[in-house]
DNA sequence: TCCAAATTTCAGTCTTGACTGAAACAACCG
DNA sequence: CGGTTGTTTCAGTCAAGACTGAAATTTGGA
């Protein structure tokens, strides 16, 4: 199977973009083909379209299974596997960001529990403890918050997104403010807004 | 310097979780200490403490430099540069946010965009068309979304991330919702939440 | 200007993990 | 069953890029 330019043009950047993120060229670039040509497609017509090894796509399909990114269909009359992606991006977009926080973030947060519960923790010097500290609760809000966000319907994720910041002045001032927690030694480094 | 074991375990973890995450697991653990450590340090104290070769944290400073999340802070009466990191991680976490979008995301729109532009967009089929239409769509609205959220102050940023999925009360059917836009083929794959 | 300290650059080495092809395996059908 | 079709596994190869040590460069002071 040939690709339109506009569609190779689409899975090679795809491809890059996964490099950057720690994903496998070849996985994400099956990935982006699946979900451009929007149909079920044959693990041969994969190995065809991309020039890969046909163990390579074997491979890759198995690891975007694991990611719950694809999923095999059964078609009338063929006994090979066919695979598809949602074509909704949002959902897409959700089922990375919930994979991701599990594997990654999770872990994380449970590490950093841990350091806090070790009785090592007590020789690090208060400032250290007190980053530490910090750090745990910003991956647990951030965790929390995103668990909410992929629960929400894609066209209400949508919504609160577009919404964004405007929030803040729902936050800002309103309600008796409980007190600013966490002291920034030095809020500094980031440069320029 | 010899870190104390928490500390060490912090620096190493950090360091597996940058590898996942695109960035140099040298970088991310010289990045870690630094944070860790609350004070600035010079190239051989990185260099002794991670036991690795003087030129690596060289590259892997300037590395970090180009990301904004280290600057280095000249100190009377030592020649040597010395460098620190922001203490506090909501600063961090906005750093890492900005830059990733800077050079990760906006040049993905801008391929899209792109794409949509080309005179060859014509020749793709109408829903290949639709789903760059809509992918383009949700890149846009997360990467406003995103600028927006860096620009609040940290706890500002904290609150509104607290507030988390509850304001989507705000926009579930009060206004007269502008229509649903969007139609997903099969809104499928997933799987269960 | 010259020296010593500090830093950066860079060519080569090493490691990691992606990729391949061949062989083993599984499923189906006559 | 035996053959055909399709899939997975795996040992070996290869490529990308992380890392090193030595040499070059820069900087600050005498």
């Amino acid at each position: 199977m040939e690709l339109k330019p506009v569609a190779k043009r689409f899975v090679l950047h795809w491809g890059e973009m996964g490099s950057t993120w720690g994903v496998n060229r070849t996985v994400a670039q099956i990935h982006a083909l699946l979900f451009i040509t929007g149909r079920p497609l044959n693990a041969d017509e994969i190995t065809e379209t991309l020039d890969v090894a046909r163990s390579n796509v074997s491979m890759s399909l198995k690891e975007l299974s694991n990611w719950n990114l694809i999923r095999s269909v059964p078609l009338m009359g063929d006994r090979r596997d066919h695979y598809e992606t949602t074509t909704d991006v949002w959902e897409l977009f959700r089922t990375v960001v919930r994979e991701r926080k599990s594997r990654e973030f999770d872990p994380t947060i449970e590490v950093l529990r841990d350091c806090l519960k070790s009785g090592d923790i007590a020789s690090e010097d208060k400032a250290a403890q007190m980053r530490i500290k910090e750090t745990l609760a910003l991956m647990e809000a951030l965790s929390a918050w995103a668990s909410e966000m992929i629960r929400l319907e894609p066209a209400t994720m949508m919504k609160v997104i577009k919404l964004g910041a405007k929030v803040q002045h729902l936050v800002h001032g309103k309600p008796p403010v409980a007190a600013t927690k966490s002291g920034h030694a030095r809020p500094s480094v980031g440069g320029a807004e």
